[in-house]
DNA sequence: CACTTGACCTGTCCGC
DNA sequence: TGCGGACAGGTCAAGT
């Protein structure tokens, strides 16, 4: 499930792997077709004998810049990987022998490997460079895309049309902006708010459950009940925890791992709530429970985070 | 337009 | 042990 952390990782991993090389083949497997539409013809169009120029990101989609004006434009959604191997190195030599239970929160050191030896049954594209290293395309549940385009054309994707502004990165993620845009969503619930890409590039099911246990916002208030306080609180908490996960290494539930296999840090060192349902809550030792909310599994303290009272006693209650 | 739900996939886990 | 179903969650299309 990489969210914004964990595909800022993964771009600042490429970065210094990938720039300068350059790319020889690329190989669509063939039931995955659907993960890099119209593979056959841009590859020997634009991509053999292109040289990778950087890596950029925008919200939770990479951006592998090539030397001819055009791009490769990648989703990860959520079980993607990309592992890069270079020309002499064996996978899966260092392949972790942790527990699962350790694997789950990311322990073990950051550089064990959490994959076996590649090209494996989820990898639905390779790319070899001229230099005889790869980097492997890995998506267990198709989900996750790639595509070529002319760089021009980035902004005209509907993807990038509608996304909204980065929290980590320039001047557009302001108060004004936030309030107003939570504003327009007040009949929603506040996880759905922020789970919405046009209001904020990056978040998802993790750090939205570890943002609003940080504010102490019950994850299924509506978002027009929040206290002015506590949303201002939230805008500022989510690039706190973004940038914490970053520093982090994004965090390791299960199918993360970096541009070399390893995996994040942030939510065995720094997680509240996510998953943790059952435990004990780490500022008041209630218990964290697990509900559902925007059609996702949530996490949350139901002391520290209470709903707001309702506003009507002749008013039914919400159903839970 | 705001908001919700289902579809896209596959591997894993849980209950019978 | 096998088997069916629920679940995981990012995004888009289609629904209310």
């Amino acid at each position: 499930m990489p969210e914004l952390p964990e595909v800022e990782t993964i771009r600042m991993g490429l970065g210094q792997l990938l720039p300068g090389r350059t790319i020889k083949s690329v190989d669509v497997d063939a039931n995955s077709a659907k993960s890099f539409p119209n593979a056959s013809a841009l590859v020997r169009k634009y991509l053999v004998g292109a040289k990778i120029i950087d890596i950029e990101r925008r919200a939770k989609v990479l951006i592998i810049g090539l030397d001819n004006d055009y791009c490769l434009i990648i989703h990860l959604k959520m079980t993607g990987q990309l592992v890069f191997v270079g020309a002499s190195a064996k996978t899966g030599a260092n392949k972790s022998t942790d527990s699962a239970e350790t694997d789950r929160w990311g322990g073990g050191h950051p550089t064990d490997s959490l994959i076996g030896a590649l090209p494996d049954r989820s990898t639905r594209v390779t790319v070899t460079f001229t230099d005889g290293s790869h980097l492997y395309f890995n998506d267990q549940r198709k989900f996750g895309w790639i595509r070529l385009i002319p760089k021009a054309e980035l902004p005209d994707i509907d993807f990038f049309r509608r996304v909204g502004p980065e929290p980590l990165i320039g001047t557009d993620f302001t108060w004004p902006y936030f309030r107003a845009a939570i504003g327009r969503r007040r009949n929603t619930s506040i996880k759905a708010a922020i789970l919405d890409q046009s209001v904020v590039a990056g978040v998802g099911n993790i750090y939205a459950d570890e943002s609003l246990f940080a504010t102490r916002i019950h994850p299924a208030t509506k978002a027009g009940q929040v206290s002015p306080a506590k949303l201002k609180r939230l805008w500022q908490a989510i690039p706190e925890v973004l940038a914490l996960a970053i520093a982090n290494g994004g965090s390791t539930y299960k199918n993360y791992i970096d541009a070399q296999g390893g995996r994040g840090q942030y939510l065995m060192k720094y997680g509240k709530v996510f998953r943790r349902e059952g435990q004990a809550c780490p500022e008041c030792g209630g218990v964290i429970e697990k509900i559902r909310v925007a059609g996702r599994g949530t996490h949350f303290c139901p002391a520290c985070q209470k709903l707001p009272p309702a506003k009507s006693v002749s008013k039914p209650k919400p159903k839970q």
